[in-house]
RNA sequence: GGUUCCGUGGCCGAGUGGCUAGGCAGAGCUCUGCAAAAGCUCGUACAGCGGUUCGAAUCCGCUCGGAACCUCCA
């Protein structure tokens, strides 16, 4: 809390210094997946810079409640009455329960997050378990005038919540004039009172698996519903941070805070944050495109556009080289490249935990690389407080890792820093690497092997045994290490 | 058509009205049995055309090119 945090809030269209309502708490929801599929590279990428976000403001003190939800209702695939529920869809195709379709994608979800080391949220509430709460959510805005049944299905009635001051549309910078004079030509648009308004409870088709009792006959709650009471629910009738995809700004986040506000009278949120999109040349990477790829894919380079396989920390690493806010291309090139970044990095973590400071009267002070890796320090949190600019704060991370590696390689003395520099460099560097940007080191099998083939190759070398010293380093390079052979000392390193 | 955003050196990708991130690739040097690693040095980019300014890649306008949203979508 020290760090004067700003946050780019799509609201206001401007970075604003972040003042939590109740600090040091702070409450943060983020939309989560829809669980009737596996999660592909680009939803990964939303969560991921959520997980920075809310990583940093507990490195800086805060107390987060995190909430991200699970959509598992069964909403339609198109607008109409007669789209199908993707749930109900991909269970009649598997003749499997609903709800085992949810399961089986949840685990994948959890798996595949936990394989990039985001953090569990605080909670992670389901919108199948939270159906009491929409249903009282939809009687309130009847009973407020703020929605009218037509047809066994609930309706938001925009126009009047407009007239009544709500300004929908000012998130995604609508105007609602615009809106209602370009409104597509879609099904199902007779029963309501106006194109825009959407629905917070759906009436049950026939052959509708996942369905739910109500006033209104037997049904299910729209899209938006859930996030608002959730949200409510767990972190109060206004909170700190919402984010989500940027695809997701309109309709749905629009409709949130046409909720929000409906239900209780104020904004529902301080600071909306949303994630850019990661493309495929040049493309938003989609299902329905055809362009996207699994994580899984991903680990094995099974995917005819993967020219190699990427680990998971090179792929945590290449996103946050690039700015939250930016669209980010999904390229071999650039995963490559980020591949050496990362194993750079992971080198110095490995190898910083083996240093130890020791004091030489010797040694004279170098004040210069003293400031500099301060600078550096410091620099790594203006970065971040500058509405999350991991790509800056790596940046200073490298000049970090560079006196690392300098002290590694006896290069430099660390009295030369000083014990106080020294130990702060130490601290910082390990720190930021793996609490603040969540990268660990991926450690290969083995490492047992690893050392005892390392005292064979100090031994052929002192031996001058040149032959046997290539046939051991061969061997290394075999199993993606590298031997470091330096005149203090004999070490290895994953090869970048 | 409407709304919004982007166009940076070989590649990826930050960025502020003047002090020119970073990673990868490339060149040179130190070190070294050879190599690798590491450190040091180098390359002076901002789509095009106008304008504002003492000064713009950064502000404004236009042109060209690309994207997202307007429909389920992270």
């Amino acid at each position: 809390m020290t760090q004067p945090l700003k946050l780019y809030n799509t609201l206001t269209r401007q970075k604003e210094v972040f003042q939590p309502i109740n600090p040091p708490y702070v409450g943060m929801y983020v939309c989560g997946p829809t669980v009737y599929n596996y999660v592909h590279l680009g939803n990964v990428r939303t969560f991921l810079t959520f997980d920075t976000l809310f990583r940093y403001l507990t490195h800086i003190g805060y107390k987060v409640r995190y909430v991200r939800n699970l959509t598992d209702v069964g909403h339609l695939v198109g607008d109409g009455d007669d789209g199908e529920d993707k749930i109900g869809r991909m269970a009649k195709l598997e003749k499997l329960e609903p709800m085992e379709i949810v399961q089986r994608y949840t685990l994948d979800f959890h798996q595949v997050m936990a394989t990039f080391n985001a953090l569990p949220p605080s909670i992670e509430p389901s919108a199948t378990g939270h159906m009491v709460e929409q249903i009282e959510a939809v009687k309130t805005l009847i009973d407020k005038g703020l929605a009218y049944e037509s047809n066994g299905s609930v309706y938001f009635d925009i126009l009047r919540y407009n007239e009544q001051g709500g300004g929908y549309g000012k998130l995604s910078g609508r105007i609602l004039d615009d809106l209602l004079n370009e409104t597509r030509e879609l099904d199902g648009q007779a029963e309501k009172r106006n194109p825009l308004d959407f629905a917070i409870w759906k009436n049950a088709s026939p052959e509708h698996i996942m369905r739910w009792p109500s006033p209104w006959g037997d049904g299910f709650p729209g899209w938006h519903l859930e996030c608002s009471c959730m949200s409510t629910k767990y972190l109060g009738a206004q909170f700190d941070i919402h984010g989500g995809g940027m695809d997701l700004k309109f309709p749905h986040h629009e409709c949130e805070i046409a909720q929000g506000n409906g239900l209780t009278g104020k904004d529902p949120v301080r600071y909306w944050m949303h994630a850019n999109m990661l493309t495929v040349n040049g493309q938003k990477m989609s299902k329905s495109l055809g362009n996207s790829f699994l994580p899984g894919e991903l680990f094995t380079g099974s995917h005819p556009l993967l020219e190699q396989a990427y680990s998971p920390m090179t792929v945590r690493f290449f996103m946050l080289q690039s700015h939250y806010r930016s669209t980010l291309d999904f390229s071999n090139e650039a995963l490559r490249a980020a591949q050496k970044g990362y194993r750079r990095l992971a080198n110095g973590l490995r190898v910083i935990k083996t240093l130890a400071y020791t004091a030489d009267e010797s040694v004279a002070p170098d004040a210069k690389k003293q400031a500099d890796i301060q600078g550096a320090v410091q620099g790594f949190h203006d970065a971040l407080n500058d509405d999350l600019n991991t790509a800056v704060g790596i940046a200073n991370l490298f000049t970090l890792l560079k006196y690392v590696n300098m002290l590694y390689m006896n290069q430099l003395q660390p009295a030369a820093l000083g014990e106080e520099t020294f130990a702060l460099l130490k601290h910082s560097f390990v720190d930021f690497t793996e609490n603040v940007l969540g990268l660990l080191e991926e450690k290969t099998e083995g490492h047992g092997v690893v050392e005892g083939m390392l005292a064979l190759y100090r031994e052929y070398k002192e031996q001058k045994l040149y032959d046997k010293v290539d046939q051991v380093r061969a061997y290394f390079k075999q199993q993606g290490l590298v031997i470091k052979d330096m005149k203090h000392r004999i070490d290895w390193a994953y090869e970048e």
